[in-house]
DNA sequence: TTTTTAGTTCGGAATTTTCAGAACTAAAAA
DNA sequence: TTTTTAGTTCTGAAAATTCCGAACTAAAAA
């Protein structure tokens, strides 16, 4: 009694997601789920739902469903006298998702500073672009969040305004 | 006859940066290669020298090198009178490939309005949130190549002041 | 011309990843 | 109590990736 059903249309949206998914370092599966929970009509599915309507095993269904929420991909809620857990795309809330990730992403200067720390002074030019680098990525881990900050507000007057 | 070494500390540091690269899609030779050539005290390395400072095969220096220029992590030069590649890290001129990388991220937003374009309307609030997060996006790529113009700015009149 | 250099390409072994199927579990329902 | 539900865990097969060694190549040097 699934209920829910995909046209072919989204069916091959969801493979042609999930290949970009998975040119980003994304397993296929996850990426399909991700897909799917972003293309299907329905904005919340259950377990068995994304299995039937991909045609996976539980076991498949279950290991990625779990890495997509360790990773923060999709997210669930339950409804009360309900024990079936209901899966959503993270992107209904990307808001909150978004600062941490960039933070995440800026991690890459704590091992470049070591990298730069240990380097010969021999090399100024090098060491020099190296410095500029980390620099610029401490710019920008300072800029984003006031740029998104920025956005935010600019948004929500907009919306008042309407 | 390489001439150049590796201390103890370097080639932990090329483990763990390669680990760190790997977690982030990159194979694991290629992160090895990367943080090779940001480590080393030599910034350029031929494809001798790093076969025989990582101890790989020539097939498996082959593969990844060429992989890493295709992907536009690493570079190389040509000197007059010399066969060989001089390869090095692309952090030497990360500001060209800058906005070209972020450009390639922004990606994401074409098969996100492709979804967005094909949802039933009877879903208003997870369009909502879908459109909200492609506007950002785009505003992101407004905004970036306008925030890394002004670093420049900045940086250039503070290096002429010094 | 022969040899050396600076790689590339091919074949395959070892490892890792991905996923199905079956057995299992813990809580709720009957 | 037994059964059903909503998954989880285990085993292993299939596929993909990674990397080595050996053979090859094209240009330059001897």
């Amino acid at each position: 009694m699934t209920n829910v059903q995909l046209t072919q249309e989204q069916r091959e949206l969801i493979e042609r997601m999930g290949v970009f998914y998975e040119q980003h370092g994304i397993p296929p599966m996850e990426g399909r789920i991700m897909s799917l929970l972003i293309v299907c009509d329905e904005p919340e599915l259950t377990f068995d739902q994304i299995r039937e309507l991909l045609g996976i095993s539980k076991s498949a269904t279950s290991s990625a469903l779990n890495m997509l929420l360790l990773t923060q991909r999709a997210i669930y809620r339950t409804k009360p006298g309900d024990r079936k857990r209901y899966f959503a795309s993270n992107i209904v809330q990307w808001q909150e998702g978004f600062t941490e990730n960039f933070q995440k992403f800026f991690g890459v200067i704590k091992i470049m500073k070591e990298a730069l720390a240990q380097r010969t002074p021999k090399t100024p030019e090098f060491n020099g672009q190296m410095a500029e680098f980390i620099e610029f990525i401490e710019y920008l881990s300072v800029e984003f969040p006031r740029l998104y900050q920025e956005w935010c507000n600019r948004n929500t007057s907009n919306n008042n305004n309407q």
